[in-house]
DNA sequence: AGCACGCCGACT
DNA sequence: GTCGGCGTGCTC
């Protein structure tokens, strides 16, 4: 490509909209200017946004071009593939490239507002050459070093800067700060050294010729005794509790300097690793099977405690022996520390960890290694990390495969993890490894398809034995008053017995908050969520009842809002009810919860979990926060309070769902050890699905659901695609979603239901109505998503629906 | 999505 | 008379 003028490239910017922008670039940008790199660009009035450069041109568009502001990389951030799978990802979920842009990056690569401007270094200080406005901007950056640009807007008190600034920027009187723009800063360090022509000995006599100074002295004593040479000032001072002034004297005479060494905010201690584990055979024979697959997905559907990690680990060496890199997507980070620490066991300081509650600078520290391949070739990453710029990828794994965590709800993108992973190996020319004890219906169907490989463990790891499962009927205990709470006599007696053998015991409600409703006796009342159409959750600990969707919450009170009256009675538990009974009828215990409640705080979740490891805690009351991929030693009793909540849920898929999660928690238990128990209790004590999961069953719940998929037209025999239209007001809201469900009828025909009340028909102030989609896998997905978006675009030019808020969301959950 | 512009009501 | 509500339309 040869420079001509005018050149313009292509951007992308974070906005929803589903266009590129338009920029006249100069031939010196050109140079430098390569497709992926960011770019400052003017946007509006007043606005500053980085973008990413899509592609070059020389046509000249119909309207007014401006050009860019500043080059921010010199080399690109993400290469012509990502790009190209940015595409796939806004095509298939039906969103703006923007969008995508705004998953994939983190927040310190973006960043808009935030951008200063200070005067040019080659600006020669001639103000006679300024007009008024101009003096005053320069004036104004000398006194403050540099200024917003938003300030500049109010020192002239107008609102349109970009043009001028972007005038004085060509005359070199001024320049945006493209440091700030790289609002990642590497971590700097204070340390200190011997002068350079200094040595031990000549240090001290130096010193000695000065007046004397016995704590400097000691203090150079315990420097020259460090085995480094170089030495982190503030740890050194700690260490040996020495003030850091004694330094100060030091370098003023001129016996240690100072200076500065970049430290990694990613650090890794332990670099000791361990040779891997020898496999069981069954291990040994999916490895070996594994390797030889010509497929480019394969399952691997052990049961619960088979280990799986060992094959994963296995390889993943393997990978890493072909210099290339993995990416190991879990459903969310926080509950994998274990995991991390075991790989590290073995690969040491390879392992890096990518997750959204990282800091927005350790992701992008982590962004610019993975982009190189410098540090951390294995990556442990919650969904996002399917955005990080490998460039040489070997093998992509999901664990726990059918955890609904790898769909994100919203914003959009509405992606699925672990489907861009398929996808993605097919771009890097990766191999994708599933796995889960309970792969999603979906997987299995691929496997009966024979898209995908697959490969089974069925014992457990160390030959230990399968809990004990039973159900126990409550309906049953209830007529019979043998119920304690929510306790029944079985349940007590499994829980005393567990604390009779030294054993813990894993309590599971997935269900937070003390009572999910609180009602009036007398007058029937129940407090309702301001914004969203739910009953308030009461939250004893904190004494307010709580929304568990927006996060609105009032004071609790003993009378009824509505009537006055002191008749007020909890409806339904939750984790705090339970812990909270237990705690009655087991005093002498140490009962802990763990839910979103107890874990909100940084650091929380792990030190809840290393006080269940050391048996500081015999009781862990929990939501599915406890069931995942966690192993304890000494679990010998799990029990579920009540496991109608997840098979009454109203969603297609709640009775794979509830196998999934029942299966999974149970498994918590007996992983070190023979003879634990899983105790169910249950108002359905002859449902299919839980007998299924009291005898492993998978292949019955696979058979039973596919079927019933079938039949009523669900995935992954039909492919679905929710459509919800919001508004604030619950008239518009039934019009437009009328309409738009009638039109889309005319081409769609039978498969549009709906619309209809979500679960939820108010959330957030938003009335909200669904419109389901069901398409015949034989269709083309992309052409039936092409009409559905002319269709969406029609209905947004329509005065009369101005202001109401259409949701897509492919492949939904 | 923001954010500015614009056209109507309740206040000093 | 003005301040400010949020409806509408644009952003290269």
């Amino acid at each position: 490509l040869i420079f001509q003028e005018p050149c313009y490239i292509d951007v992308i910017l974070p906005l929803p909209i589903n266009q590129k922008f338009t920029y006249q670039i100069t031939s010196a940008h050109f140079s430098i200017i390569q497709v992926g790199c960011r770019v400052a660009v003017p946007f509006g009035r007043s606005k500053v946004y980085a973008g990413i450069v899509s592609n070059f041109h020389f046509i000249k568009p119909e309207y007014e071009v401006k050009y860019i502001l500043e080059v921010l990389d010199e080399t690109p951030i993400v290469s012509l593939m990502h790009i190209t799978f940015w595409h796939w990802i806004a095509d298939y979920y039906m969103c703006s490239l923007g969008e995508v842009f705004n998953a994939a990056l983190p927040s310190s690569f973006k960043l808009a507002n935030e951008t200063f401007v200070v005067l040019h270094p080659e600006w020669n200080q001639n103000t006679s050459s300024l007009n008024d406005i101009e003096y005053l901007i320069v004036e104004a950056i000398e006194l403050q070093k540099r200024l917003k640009i938003q300030e500049i807007g109010q020192i002239l008190e107008r609102k349109s800067v970009l043009p001028l600034i972007k005038m004085m920027q060509d005359r070199k009187i001024i320049e945006i700060e493209s440091e700030v723009f790289e609002r990642f800063k590497p971590k700097m360090t204070k340390m200190i050294r011997l002068s350079s022509e200094l040595t031990a000995q000549s240090a001290r006599s130096l010193l000695s010729s000065y007046k004397h100074s016995p704590m400097q002295a000691s203090f150079l004593d315990f420097f020259l005794n460090e085995t480094s040479s170089v030495v982190p000032i503030h740890k050194f001072c700690k260490d040996y509790g020495l003030k850091t002034s004694y330094a100060k004297g030091l370098v003023k005479k001129g016996i240690i300097q100072v200076e500065y060494e970049e430290v990694h905010r990613l650090k890794n201690e332990e670099a000791m690793t361990r040779p891997l584990v020898n496999l069981n055979p069954e291990q040994s024979k999916v490895l070996k099977n594994l390797r030889a697959s010509k497929k480019g997905v394969n399952l691997l559907h052990g049961v619960t405690s088979s280990g799986k990690t060992e094959v994963y680990v296995h390889l993943m060496k393997d990978c890493l022996d072909l210099g290339k890199q993995v990416l190991l997507l879990v459903p969310e980070i926080a509950l994998t520390i274990q995991l991390v620490n075991r790989l590290k066991l073995f690969f040491g300081e390879q392992v890096g960890v990518y997750h959204s509650r990282f800091g927005t600078n350790e992701r992008a520290e982590l962004w610019r290694d993975v982009k190189s391949n410098l540090r951390f070739p294995i990556i442990v990453g919650a969904r996002s990390s399917v955005f990080l710029p490998f460039d040489n990828l070997g093998l992509i794994i999901v664990d726990e495969e059918h955890e609904s965590s790898f769909k994100q709800q919203d914003p959009a993108p509405r992606y699925n993890a672990r489907d861009l992973a398929v996808v993605m190996g097919n771009y890097y020319k990766a191999k994708v490894l599933l796995g889960s004890a309970t792969p999603s219906l979906e997987t299995s169907y691929n496997v009966i398809k024979k898209k995908f490989g697959i490969h089974s463990l069925n014992t457990r790891f160390g030959g230990f034995s399968f809990p004990e499962m039973s159900l126990v009927d409550i309906s049953y205990e209830h007529k019979r008053k043998r119920m304690n709470g929510h306790f029944s006599e079985q349940l007590l007696n499994s829980i005393q017995d567990t604390f009779d053998r030294g054993e813990q015991v894993l309590l599971f409600q997935n269900r937070r908050g003390y009572a999910p409703q609180q009602e009036c006796q007398s007058c029937g009342h129940v407090s309702h969520c301001k914004h969203c159409d739910v009953s308030l959750t009461y939250h004893k600990k904190s004494n307010r009842l709580r929304c568990h969707y927006c996060g609105f919450a009032i004071p609790c009170s003993s009378t009824c809002s509505s009537c006055k009256k002191q008749d007020l009675l909890m409806k339904g538990f939750g984790t705090e009810k339970i812990e909270d009974e237990l705690h009655q009828i087991f005093p002498d215990r140490q009962i802990q919860r763990m839910d979103l409640d107890t874990t909100r705080k940084k650091g929380a979740y792990e030190e809840l979990l290393n006080r269940f490891e050391d048996q500081e805690i015999d009781v862990l009351v929990g939501t599915q926060m406890i069931s995942k991929g966690l192993d304890f030693s000494h679990v010998g009793l799990v029990g579920v309070l009540n496991a109608d909540q997840m098979l009454n849920f109203p969603n297609f898929r709640a009775f794979e769902r509830a196998f999934q999660m029942l299966c999974q928690v149970s498994g918590r238990a007996g992983r070190k050890k023979s003879g634990s128990k899983v105790l169910i209790q249950t108002f359905q004590a002859d449902h299919n699905v839980l007998n299924w999961i009291n005898n492993h069953n998978y292949k019955e719940l696979l058979a039973s659901q596919l079927n019933e998929r079938q039949s009523f037209r669900y995935p992954p025999y039909f492919r679905l695609i929710h459509v919800t239209v919001r508004h604030r007001n619950r008239y518009t809201t039934d019009e437009a979603s009328q309409f738009l469900a009638s039109s889309l009828r005319s081409v769609f025909e039978h498969r549009i239901l709906g619309p209809e009340y979500p679960s939820l028909e108010r959330l957030k102030g938003f009335y909200q109505k669904q419109i389901l989609i069901k398409l015949e896998r034989e269709l083309s997905y992309s052409v039936a998503k092409n009409r559905l978006s002319i269709f969406v675009n029609n209905f947004k030019s329509i005065t009369l629906f101005k202001g109401v808020h259409i949701r897509l969301d492919v492949d939904p959950y």
